[in-house]
RNA sequence: GGGAGCAUAGCUCAGUUGGGAGAGCGCCAGCUCGACAAGCUGGAUGUCGUUGGUUCAAGUCCAACUGUUCCCACCA
């Protein structure tokens, strides 16, 4: 083994061997529980990011745990074909190429999406296989493949039958960059500073006089069909049922009452435009008023608008503004927050406006959604976003599925020149015959899928729904989804109400919400930003194993974090160290012993299997409970701090011997790379490929569990006590300057036969880790040097003859320093002792240490005054 | 307008049913002590945002406030 852990050279072959050994492949196995996830299918928009890598992570861990804990466990990866957001990406490559999507036609723009497809849908594959992620790759799907295409049919299709999806002319969220409709979740609101401009309209039957309203888009006037007021205003009371006219288009509309206007904002009116805003629609609803549509598909106005035709919203804002102006119906603008609506994907402005589309119904489909949480059948982890969860199902709205776009499921209805709209199982160009008219010249809609609808599907329709596959059978429902938090709308809810109403299944039991990766500064990572990381320069940089344990440890389920290089640093040096500790215990591979479960385990054997074993019980029942950060950092600590600086440190004196301490420390070791393998899959296979050659891989091996027979607590406490006294006995050496080469004597008075039998056994390893060349362990002072440096340690005061560079001043401070404190804790612990509420109401093992605390503080304030005596005089 | 999160060491953050404040990085001092200088040993640094409340006991539970981030919502 090499000095330095190289992880290069290791991660390829390791992953090599899984791939060749079929680890990741989860049979049907009537004799195991299955536990699946569904990975959450990065978009092929591009090359995975970092918060793919963190959410994967979380994946991978929680699968190879469970697999080592015996359950078939199946992680399905795959991809998604992301209708909008690729068809975006394709569209702006064209345009470098100076081609449009019009200009080559539908067919040779789907065949630019699968060349899409093959480029990045392969790359992410790629990655996610460097980052060591353990999913079933015979199982790889992705949203647009045969299968998910059947599966998207299906579910249009049943709800098509069932009356959820309808086609209507509503108002829609229209971005006319990328001219199509969008869900209301993909509209994203900014408050930005806007002016809303006063305008007057002369009314009809009073000439001379005008009722002024305001507004922030006064192009939207050309569409307007009335003015409204609050009934209860009396300023306009005597207005309501007289018509004004709308300028430059000439429309006279009524001025109408409504309790939708506020009379403390604005000017107490507001123009009524239901074509292009929405609660002007409802309005407009209400009253029975004609709906105008001012705007084209790409944006500019429309043939209604006379003069202003063909002009973009924006030109067409500033135009009517001055036109106002000069015939003197503008009044004055002034400068409010208002917010705005912007498309996700290309951050241009949304515009409402009319138009036919498909919906689906959502109230009753959300129903079954949001009992699966009241009645704890769905688990939200962390709680909080359940809230978040049925709050939105309370408020849902219908669901616009349809998009103007190529790339994605094309809607499977076709229309006939008779009216009749067909939907049907099976209907193509050739078959499709309208159950009307009998006409076969049938044209399928052109429009595509909300690349959502079959994000809907994906636990269930990867699976092989709507077959009753033998897969679906076994593996469905799935256990565990991970996602951002930033898609619970988009996603999570949609997968449970069309996993509910499809499968009558929920789609997974535990919903797990996790943060977002921030940029050191806890900026949002982002492309256009340019501080986005690549997941493969860091694991290049510092290994995969050093990336993933980065990504988790420290951080709280659900919070976002910030992500900096000193931290994977720190576990790049971390694999480092346990790359050491394992080539350490190959060196003594062969004093090692077969023997672990002898009764001639010394207490240092006995406390190290039995802290290991307490850790094997915390960090499995913290994975359990899904908190991976807590878990590793569990491991981590323990290997650093307790196996590495203590464990292996309190063996080395005792190799000479012929005894089972490298055994032990090799036993324990292998239990801590099962309990690391799942964070860090790598180092840990290729470490427990030196150090045993019994099984094949980590990956397999069982999980450890926690042993009753293993707990040795006395063991544990004593150890304790040694530690405490190794650390204070080094303190003292430093605070002293005795060079570590120096060797001293360790003279130590205890007055109890434990104690003194404690130190007695362990006098080897203690000489070793204090740096003595002798321990003496007595029951009283005689033969100890004088002005020895005295120390109070647990049980016992140690001597060490090191008077030459003892300053008994120096010294007498310490003494009354120390003497002081114990006195202080002494007071401390009478205190707490002398409350009734304490000594009633507490738990008794509390009270119980509080009064060992309490003789053991006034035995040592004892010596320490005996010391000090002893100086003084 | 409604809702949620966060506020702990110089920095980034942990802190699991309430029971003597932690890690990493940084800083100071010293170390080639049987793997590891990507290391080892020792050290300094906190009115746990503020104010109240519950409790024998509050970083932890409750309320209000301040600062901050985010989500939802149709306010012209």
């Amino acid at each position: 083994m090499d000095k330095q852990y190289n992880p290069h050279e290791i991660e390829g072959r390791i992953y090599k061997k899984w791939l060749d050994g079929k680890y990741f492949h989860a049979e049907i196995d009537k004799d195991k529980a299955p536990f699946t996830i569904s990975i959450a299918p990065p978009n092929i928009t591009s090359r995975l990011h970092i918060g793919h890598a963190f959410e994967n992570t979380l994946s991978d861990i929680i699968i190879r745990f469970k697999r080592m804990q015996g359950y078939a466990a199946m992680w399905l990866p795959g991809t998604d074909h992301a209708s909008i957001a690729t068809e975006v990406k394709i569209v702006e490559a064209m345009a470098d190429e100076g081609i449009t999507k019009e200009g080559i036609g539908r067919e040779a723009f789907l065949k630019r999406g699968w060349e899409w497809y093959n480029t990045y849908g392969s790359a992410i594959v790629e990655q996610l296989q460097r980052m060591g992620f353990s999913c079933d790759w015979d199982r790889l799907r992705f949203t647009m493949d045969d299968g998910l295409n059947r599966a998207v049919n299906e579910f249009f299709i049943r709800l098509y039958e069932k009356g959820y999806i309808y086609r209507g002319e509503k108002l829609c969220n229209w971005c006319s960059t990328c001219e199509t409709t969008i869900s209301d979740a993909e509209v994203m609101h900014n408050e930005q500073e806007t002016l809303l401009y006063h305008i007057k309209y002369p009314i009809k039957e009073l000439p001379g006089e005008f009722i002024q309203f305001a507004t922030t888009r006064p192009e939207t006037i050309l569409a307007d069909t009335a003015v409204a007021v609050n009934p209860d205003d009396p300023r306009f009371a005597a207005l309501i049922g007289m018509y004004v006219t709308v300028p430059f288009v000439n429309r006279e509309i009524p001025i109408i009452a409504d309790d939708y206007v506020s009379m403390e904002f604005g000017t107490g009116v507001v123009k009524i435009t239901p074509g292009h805003d929405h609660n002007d629609f409802e309005v407009g609803t209400r009253h029975n008023l004609p709906q105008i549509n001012i705007l084209n598909d790409d944006g500019t106005l429309n043939q209604i608008c006379g003069v202003y035709e063909g002009k973009t919203v924006k030109a067409a804002r500033e135009l009517v503004l001055s036109d106002l102006e000069t015939s003197g119906l503008f009044v004055k603008a002034e400068k409010i927050q208002n917010s705005i609506g912007t498309h996700d994907r290309c951050k241009d402005i949304v515009e409402p406006r009319l138009k036919t589309q498909w919906f689906v119904a959502m109230k009753k489909l959300a129903e079954p959604a949001l009992d699966a949480y009241k009645t704890g059948k769905l688990r939200i982890i962390p709680e909080r976003f359940g809230k978040v969860y049925s709050h939105w199902l309370e408020g849902i709205h219908d669901w616009c599925i349809s998009r103007q776009l190529w790339w994605g499921h094309r809607i499977p209805a076709w229309f006939c020149a008779c009216g009749e709209i067909s939907v049907a199982r099976d209907l193509t160009a050739e078959n499709a015959k309208c159950a009307k008219c009998g006409s076969t010249n049938l044209k399928q809609e052109e429009d595509v899928l909300d690349t959502w609808f079959s994000s809907a599907l994906w636990p269930f329709s990867t699976l092989g729904w709507p077959d009753k596959t033998p897969e679906l059978e076994y593996f469905y429902p799935t256990q565990t989804m991970n996602m951002g938090r930033d898609i619970l709308f988009f996603w999570g809810v949609r997968m449970m109400f069309s996993a509910i109403e499809m499968t009558g299944e929920l789609p997974f039991k535990d919903l797990i919400f996790h943060g977002l990766v921030r940029d050191k500064d806890g900026n949002k990572m982002s492309k256009s930003a340019g501080n986005g990381i690549d997941p493969l320069e860091m694991l290049e940089q510092y290994g995969t194993d050093a990336l993933r344990l980065a990504l988790i440890t420290g951080n709280a389920p659900g919070e976002d974090f910030r992500f900096r290089d000193e931290k994977i640093t720190s576990c790049r040096n971390f694999t480092n160290k346990l790359w050491n500790a394992a080539r350490f215990l190959q060196s003594k591979a062969s004093t090692a012993t077969d023997n672990t479960d002898s009764t001639d385990l010394t207490d240092t054997d006995k406390w190290l299997i039995s802290s290991c074993n307490n850790l094997i019980k915390d960090v499995t029942k913290l994975l359990e409970e899904y908190d991976l950060g807590l878990a590793a950092a569990k491991v981590f600590d323990f290997i650093w701090d307790e196996f590495c600086d203590w464990g292996i440190e309190m063996a080395k004196p005792r190799f000479a011997e012929n005894n089972n301490a490298a055994a032990v420390l090799t036993s324990v070791f292998l239990d801590l790379l099962r309990l690391l393998h799942p964070f860090m899959p790598f180092i840990t296979e290729e470490i427990f490929g030196y150090l045993q050659n019994s099984e094949k891989t980590i990956m397999l091996s069982n999980w450890p569990v926690y042993k009753a027979e293993n707990s040795h607590a006395d063991a544990e406490r004593e150890i304790i006590n040694l530690k405490d006294t190794v650390t204070a006995i080094r303190s003292a050496r430093a605070e002293k300057n005795v060079p570590p080469s120096r060797k001293v004597g360790l003279y130590i008075v205890g007055d109890n036969d434990g104690v003194r039998g404690l130190y007695e056994r362990n006098s080897g390893w203690l000489a070793s880790m204090a740096g003595a060349s002798d321990v003496v362990v007595t029951g009283n002072k005689s033969g100890v040097p004088d002005n020895s440096l005295s120390l109070i340690v647990p049980g016992a005061v140690v001597y060490i003859p090191i008077s030459d560079l003892v300053d008994t001043e120096q010294e007498i401070t310490r003494l009354e320093k120390e003497k002081a404190r114990l006195a202080g804790e002494v007071a401390r612990c009478e205190s707490k002792l002398a409350n009734k509420g304490f000594t009633d109401k507490a738990r008794p093992e509390l009270v119980a240490a509080e009064q060992t605390k309490l003789t053991e503080y006034k035995d040592m304030l004892s010596k320490v005054a005996e010391e000090l005596a002893g100086y003084v005089n």
